[in-house]
RNA sequence: GGCCCAGUGGCGCAGUUGGUUAGCGCGUCGCCCUGUCACGGCGAAGGUCGCGGGUUCGAGUCCCGUCUGGGUCGCCA
């Protein structure tokens, strides 16, 4: 027999009743009844009871033994009684009569119960990792985030993308977000970056003639974190295909988002085709370009109806309207609570009207309204009775932002919300550039790699803030879950575009050498996307935070509390490093 | 960097207007229990209320500062 199991614990049917069975796992639970013990081992297959009577030589030790104690048991399968079957256990009907007991790992005093599943600090987890990770629900996740792995590379491979891999360290690039940087022993001064994206790499490919090429690929990036935003470290899906457009990218993505996620959650509806939303009209309509469509209210720009009003809070101020149709039986603590959501979202306050049975308004600025105005609001809005107005007022930027979250906050206080459907869309037409507001200058509004709608053409006789992108984001239940383009692989489209956010060509060269230098020699037109998996499996999962679905994460301020890291290094590797700190005053109070 | 929330036995939480001995559930320990599966019953131990300062006759509670964790804005091509 295997020294340490014959079984695993959750694979014991009654077919096996009367063998002689090893089993090996963690002591789950336990229940004394007193002259008859039972105990749940769990292994990675499941749980299967074993039981104990006086008799047996391990009926003291189980009966003492701390819970998640590893041991090693042998004994014989027995078929329960229907009476004490459990139909919520996949081997209820069998139990194990153990005849043998070894522990083979002792257990010290828990922090925190594995079973069962009590509320947990969040600190005590991450610094438990292995403990939090034996949970159930932690543990189911991390099985089905490696189950969606497996299904991505298959879908992948299955359409002719080569699965490759790309350099993690590599060079700095000026663009996008903070690198982690590594300093380099040879060349003093000098530093690698982790990738934010092998975003430069994967074209290089493309240019090197695998013509489809994918990657569970590790991205880093400093930046801070947030309920879907791992800090440090996160995977994507990258992918980039040849002699392809933005169509092209759109048939693979779509047919295997909605393959994967109609697969893992057949209990949910998965929105297909997907919607096309261009990224001007997503900000008008919805106040993001990341909207929640499982809301389908829509704002209104109604900043006209109050250019010269005397109503001082909204007069020739950008004005967006929400109107919640059906809000008739709502009561007076609907409108408050709303209007308390948008000031902690940063508003002065949320200004409402009401239709009444007999189409007049009413509500704290009905007054403000004159008769013209009334009925060019309601006609604008699709006002009819019962339907509430909301009022947002102030910056273009900062009333998109308020109403955007006020217009997913409003559908599920009034009841229409779809919770149980995944609703995705593809937003498309980013523009090309944009103004930075404290410098004033122009910048890329994203990738500075993308393909500028019209070519060269544009790029020379267009105002820049006018010039659209290849550009395009998946969105899903408000989660941007993926983002790519058509890829610039034209030298002199390429200059231009660095050129008018003010790159010399010498500049461009010396900053994305590698790849303008691959272009010069025969570069396909190519075209990509990267789903973030993670996030794909946050939604698949029905976590509300990523780390939910990432074994070992990094806390919110990117520390890992069960390695110790960032941790110190001695002088010794500094040195070796040609590393000086210069460090920041000591804090009071810190040690 | 800004704002919001939280910190009370090992874990999760309650603690009123500032007032006697800081409660509850889970866990732990002891005893009992022969069909449980979140077993049950009886009993016990276990707390400088994150830390520092202040107000007060009196602070878990009020004020100031600080640390830790989470959320969020900025940030994330």
């Amino acid at each position: 027999m295997h020294r340490y199991r014959s079984h695993t614990c959750g694979e014991l049917t009654t077919a096996d009743v009367d063998s002689e069975v090893r089993l090996a796992g963690w002591l789950h639970n336990r229940r004394d009844l007193g002259g008859v013990l039972f105990v749940d081992l769990r292994d990675n297959s499941g749980i299967v009871q074993l039981v104990a009577r006086p008799d047996s030589p391990a009926y003291e030790p189980l009966g003492s033994l701390p819970k998640e104690t590893v041991i090693r048991v042998d004994g014989r399968v027995l078929r329960r009684d229907p009476e004490n079957v459990n139909p919520d256990l996949p081997t209820g009907e069998v139990e194990v009569g153990v005849t043998e007991l070894e522990v083979l790992g002792t257990c010290d005093p828990l922090p925190f119960s594995v079973f069962p599943e009590e509320k947990v600090n969040e600190e005590l987890r991450l610094t438990y990792r292995f403990l939090d990770l034996r949970r159930q629900r932690m543990h189911e996740n991390i099985k089905l985030r490696s189950r969606v792995i497996a299904a991505l590379r298959e879908k992948m491979t299955a359409r002719g993308f080569l699965d490759l891999q790309t350099p993690i360290l590599s060079a700095t690039s000026p663009e996008g977000a903070r690198d982690y940087l590594v300093p380099s022993r040879n060349h003093p001064g000098k530093f690698y970056a982790l990738p934010q994206a092998p975003q430069q790499f994967k074209q290089l490919l493309m240019v090197s003639g695998f013509d489809r090429y994918f990657q569970i690929a590790p991205c880093f990036r400093d930046e801070d974190s947030r309920a879907d935003r791992s800090p440090g470290e996160f995977y994507q899906l990258d992918m980039e295909m040849s002699f392809a457009e933005q169509e092209d990218v759109f048939g693979v993505i779509e047919e295997v988002m909605t393959e994967l996620f109609t697969e893992f959650r057949p209990d949910r509806r998965t929105t297909s085709p997907f919607p096309r939303i261009p990224y001007a009209d997503a900000l008008a309509r919805y106040g993001t370009d990341k909207p929640d469509l499982r809301s389908e209210l829509e704002l209104v720009d109604v900043s006209h109806l109050f250019a010269g009003s005397p109503f001082r809070a909204f007069a020739d101020k950008h004005v967006r309207a929400l109107a919640v149709h059906d809000t008739a039986d709502q009561p007076r603590s609907f409108y408050d609570q709303l209007g308390a959501f948008a000031v902690e979202q940063g508003a002065q306050g949320l200004a409402w009207v009401k239709v009444g049975a007999d189409g007049a308004l009413s509500g704290p600025i009905a007054k403000f309204l004159d008769e013209e105005t009334r009925q060019k609001l309601l006609t604008e809005v699709q006002g009819k009775p019962g339907t509430a107005i909301f009022f947002g007022a102030g910056t273009v930027e900062e009333v998109g932002r308020i109403m955007g979250a006020v217009r997913v906050e409003a559908a599920k206080r009034a009841g229409q919300f779809v919770e149980d459907e995944f609703r995705f869309c593809w937003i498309v037409d980013f523009p090309m550039y944009e103004r930075n507001e404290e410098t004033g200058a122009i910048e890329f509004s994203h990738n500075p790699f993308s393909m500028p709608q019209g070519g060269m053409e544009a790029l020379r006789t267009k105002d820049p803030l006018e010039i659209k992108a290849w550009q395009y984001d998946i969105v899903c239940n408000g989660i941007e879950l993926s983002s790519g383009a058509v890829r610039n692989h034209q030298p002199e489209i390429m200059y231009e575009a660095f050129r008018i956010v003010g790159y010399t060509k010498e500049q461009v060269d010396a900053e994305f050498g590698g790849l303008i230098r691959a272009f010069h020699y025969g570069a396909p037109p190519h075209a990509g996307i990267a789903p973030g998996v993670d996030r794909i499996v946050m939604m698949l999962a029905d976590e509300p935070n990523i780390r939910e679905v990432i074994a070992f994460p990094l806390n919110q301020n990117a520390q890992d509390l069960l390695m110790g890291a960032p941790s110190p290094v001695d002088e010794a590797r500094l040195r070796e490093l040609h590393l000086a700190l210069r460090l920041p005053p000591t804090k009071k109070g810190s040690p």
